[in-house]
Parts: C-alpha cells; structure tokens; sequence
DNA sequence: GCAAGGGTGTAATCACTATTACACCTTCGC
DNA sequence: GCGAAGGTGTAATAGTGATTACACCCTTGC
C-alpha cells in the first residue's frame, strides 16, 4: 500500500475541516456551529467529515487537542535561558501570559468550561495537559531551586499554584469575563512577579 | 407590602418556577434543560412560563440574577467583626472562599461562561454585580486602613486585585476545571492570606 | 351562585440540525 | 485509458425543542 498520496489527500481535507471547524467554533461557539457551516468553509463533504471524525464531539476533539499545549515547554525554555531566580521567573511571567491570553486559547478554554458541565471528562483531560502539567514543571523548577539553596518560604508546589495563581489568573478572567476592560500590561505583570517574590520571600543572590 | 393577596399567587408559581429552572439548569445546563423539564418540576403550565419570563433566555436572567450577588456585603461584615487587618483578611478570605464555592454558585458561573460567547452583554451585568462590586469593596477597605496610617507595598486596587485571585482563583478552577481534584483546605486558605500579607508588606501592629 | 379573567393542559406549529443514504465524480496506480 | 477506492453533493430521515394557539377550569370579587 502506498499510502502516502492517500493520507496525503485525506490530511489535507482532515486540516483543512480542523481549521474551519477552529474559526467557527471560536466566533460562535461550539453549539451554534453547525456541521453545515463547517462544510461551507471548509470545502469538501459531510460525509468525508463523518468518516473522518465520526460525529460533531469527535471533531471538537480534535480541535481542541490540536491547541491544547502545556505551558510546560515554556517555563523549561525559560529556564534554560539562565539568570537569577528573579529573573527566570519574570521571563517565565511573560512568556506564559502571553501565550495564555492568545485569543484563541481563550476562546477554546471557554469552550471547553461551556462543555464541562455534560462532559467532565473532556475537560479533565484538557485540563491534565495544559494546567496540571504547566504546574508540575514550575514546582520542579521551585524545588530544583531549593535543592541548590535558594531561600524560599513555603512548599515548591504551593508556591507553584499561588505564582500560576497570579499569573494566569488573568486567562480566567478573560474567559470568564470575556475581556471585560481588563489591563494587563507589562508593568502589572512585573509587578505581581515582584509581589511573588517578596511574598515567597525568594532573594535574588 | 400588603399585595401580598395578589401577587401571591403568580409569585408563588414564578418563584416554584426559578427554583425549579435553577436546579435543572445545576444539574443538567441551560441548554440541555427543556422548558418542558422546568414546568414538570415546577407545576403549572408553559403559557404561563411564557407570560412571565418572555422565553427561556428571560427565565436564565431571572435565575442567574437571583443568585447573583456580590462579596461586598460579605467583607463589609467581616470588617465589621473588628480586629486587626491580618485577623480582618483572614476572615474575609474565609467568608468569601465559602461563599464563592458553594456549588451551587460555581455552576451558575459556568453557565454564565458558557453564554458569554453568544452574549457578552449578559456577562458583562453578572461579573459587574458580582467581582466588580466585590473588588471595589475590599479596594476602600485597603485605601481606608492606608490612611489610617496601617503600612503596605502598593496600591489599594493593585493589591485588592491580587488577594481575590488568591482567594477567589478556586472558583475560577472549580469553574473551569469542575472539581478537577482540588484541595481547597482551611490551611491552604490561611498560607494563601499568609502570603497576601508579606507580599504586600502589611505588618500586623 | 355567577360571570370574568387569569391560569392550565394539550396539542399543533415551525425551524433547525445531527446523522444517514445514495448516486455520481475524481483521483491514481497500473 | 481504466477500474476501483475513496471523495463529493444532495436529498432524505428523524428527533428535538422553542414557541404559539386554543379550549377548558378554577378562583375571586360581587
């Protein structure tokens, strides 16, 4: 079987359906898309859709697990980048709000909240690979840290929950609220690592 | 109120109405529920559901803005229990934690989240009576012990913003996450409050 | 007691949309 | 070119549930 030119085709129907199905279910929600919708925008054929996706849930599926990255990978790429406790932790800030407020993640997270309450384990599972994960890697970061003898008060994953607190507590908001004249500037998110800091009682040096 | 003879019995049957949508909307969410549920668990009849709430998104209104209330009352009480400003944090983060994850104020959250993507007018009403209010409150708190002369690090608003993420971020994750095995102790609420204090550098006397 | 008007129960209406069935094309290896 | 395998378009199917219409039954003020 030469399957290349098969899995070829059908890849690029099954990404080009992901990606209409992502737009639409990000403008309207995920109830008031309609398959049909989808169809339009994304070209091809229901039932290529339900071939490949078996029914609306399935296709949500891979939506959403398509975006559903752990903020892990960024707090280890901040790592990496060296400097102070202080400093790794502003940079961590950073990256990971940013990455948390793409309007896109929002969007899907409200999705996902909009799903939870037919569906726990949808959610559970979205939420393993993006939350709990993100906070296992801080907490290790944190007790890496304290193995080498930085001075800090409190236990690396409570303070691996209040940092994520403060931090993301924002992509809450957003997706609560839905963007409801929240500033979120640089200057409040050096502000609330600080906060951090001084609260941990974590001392640069 | 002596009307009590007439409005008593089209209140009666709209009160057994919001009681009876409120708990199918917990149990099942607003869209899952059928109007056809409510008025069984109700009585009555859909004619009348329809002469007093309009349709059903009027009967989601009543029912979310029955329940919506905000914290403000709960830390006015509690400030006005007296005792230091650490005595007075820690039981408005008590109040407030048990206020705001009662579940039954969990899942109206969720669903209002669930609408927000198709009405962000909606929303925006809820979260105003609710966190707005509620933040704004412990904000004159704060301003008010700073001109009394109490020493903190920060601005009132910044710093009442951050102790609500603190305290309150367990909503958002029960919200979010639905009960995504969270530990939500009495001691894990005092470290939390702990920790607002020296972050913010208010000393107890 | 008794009309009148509000409340009730039931049965349409009406629109919508997931899902399936099916008859036609396209592509692609040969 | 050719013949499948797989993709496409369209038209059922089918169940649902909000909303409306309507004919009955109480209550209630007289």
């Amino acid at each position: 079987m030469t399957e290349t030119s098969e899995l070829c085709r059908l890849d690029r129907r099954k990404r080009a359906v992901v990606e209409a199905a992502r737009a639409l279910f990000i403008e309207q929600g995920f109830e008031r898309t309609t398959l049909g919708d989808i169809v339009d925008r994304a070209g091809g054929s229901l039932a290529t859709l339900y071939k490949v996706f078996g029914n609306k849930d399935g296709l949500l599926e891979a939506v959403v697990f398509e975006k559903a990255v752990s903020g892990a990978d960024i707090i280890d790429s901040s790592v990496a980048g060296g400097g102070s406790p202080a400093q790794i932790l502003h940079r961590i800030a950073e990256d990971l709000h940013a990455y948390f407020l793409d309007p896109e993640v929002v969007s899907l997270v409200r999705i996902v909240i909009g799903r939870s309450i037919s569906d726990r384990d949808f959610v559970r599972r979205f939420f393993e690979r993006t939350a709990t994960r993100t906070q296992s890697a801080l907490t290790t970061v944190l007790s890496v840290w304290q193995a080498e003898g930085v001075a800090m008060h409190g236990e690396p994953e409570a303070l691996a929950e209040i940092f994520l607190d403060l931090i993301v507590s924002d992509l809450h908001a957003e997706a609560i609220s839905h963007g409801l004249g929240l500033r979120h500037s640089s200057d409040r998110l050096r502000a609330r690592t600080e906060f951090f800091l001084t609260g941990a009682k974590i001392t640069d040096r």
